[in-house]
DNA sequence: TTGTTTCCCATCAAGTCCCATGTTATCCCA
DNA sequence: TGGGATAACATGGGACTTGATGGGAAACAA
């Protein structure tokens, strides 16, 4: 499982650490490396092994063929994705379209999130977190967030 | 699988480079090359590895013999496409029918769908990538992709 | 011959690999 | 429990390989 937040640095040629305890959740997989695309929600990049996008891809079968929500997320999602393989020291390349789409310059915020995970430019985290947790103190009985006693 | 976009050139022979990732996923299969056909649903083509109209086969004779649709599909799939070899640097050479079909001159995009790619136009393909990311992102629930907590 | 297609080679850029170094975390032993 | 040794991790730069592309020669068809 992806677990925990890690800030790591870009370097000039857009190369940047996969946190190690990430690489450990792909390693063994049939493809040494992580696939990200931009998120279509977003500032940011969403990632995982390529066990997740053939999860997706087992979804996305299930339709037929030329259904038009198939194609939208074929290409949204297939289309925008690429595999990113470690080097030797289990460092990834950023292509420069990514980097840009979520505003990565000198430092990557890298969020487990389970079965995946994203990267962030670390001040857009910073924002986001608070808003994110905002919406869901506000937000928790609509969605249904497991309540503890004593309203804690 | 087929993943992520890519802009080659068209040079003035009708010769493109098919990107090296998209030439790894049918390395190894019976024929040296993709296949690729227009497509009936708009100004582009498609295309995939042999393995992929093995499957397309075997689809359309789970259908009758007589079955209209099922004429329509051969035609329009079976008798409009042709495989198109590697040259010895990975390029194919695009028929003039195919190129015209797809509005293609100096450049061409391909973009990886999992199983099968497409090739466009680069500039008609901008425009229908905004439509697929708006379509998935209003419907993404459609496709229960894993939500995102706080629904942000 | 003339135009078209196929094959081969050269070049440039970009991506990948490799080695070196500093820093942090972990382990072991006194 | 404290300190030192060791291993793991993150980072920087240089060398090299691969990929994309352009042009030309040879083979083929009209």
């Amino acid at each position: 499982m992806f677990l925990s937040t890690t800030i790591n640095g870009v370097d000039a040629k857009g190369r940047v650490s996969v946190p190690a305890d990430f690489r450990a959740v792909v390693r063994g997989g049939p493809f040494d490396g992580i696939i990200v695309w931009p998120s279509f929600d977003g500032p940011y990049l969403e990632g995982g092994g390529q066990a997740l996008l053939e999860r997706y891809q087992a979804l996305i079968e299930e339709m037929d063929p030329y259904d038009d929500a198939r194609i939208a997320f074929e290409r949204a999602i297939f289309g925008a994705a690429r595999p990113l393989a470690f080097d030797a020291n289990g460092r990834v390349t950023l292509p420069k379209d990514f980097a840009e789409h979520a505003g990565l310059d000198a430092k990557a915020t890298f969020v487990g999130l389970g079965s995946r995970f994203e990267i962030w430019s670390p001040e857009r985290f910073e924002d986001h977190k608070a808003n994110a947790q905002a919406f869901a103190r506000d937000n928790k009985r609509a969605l249904k967030l497991p309540a503890r006693p004593g309203g804690v």
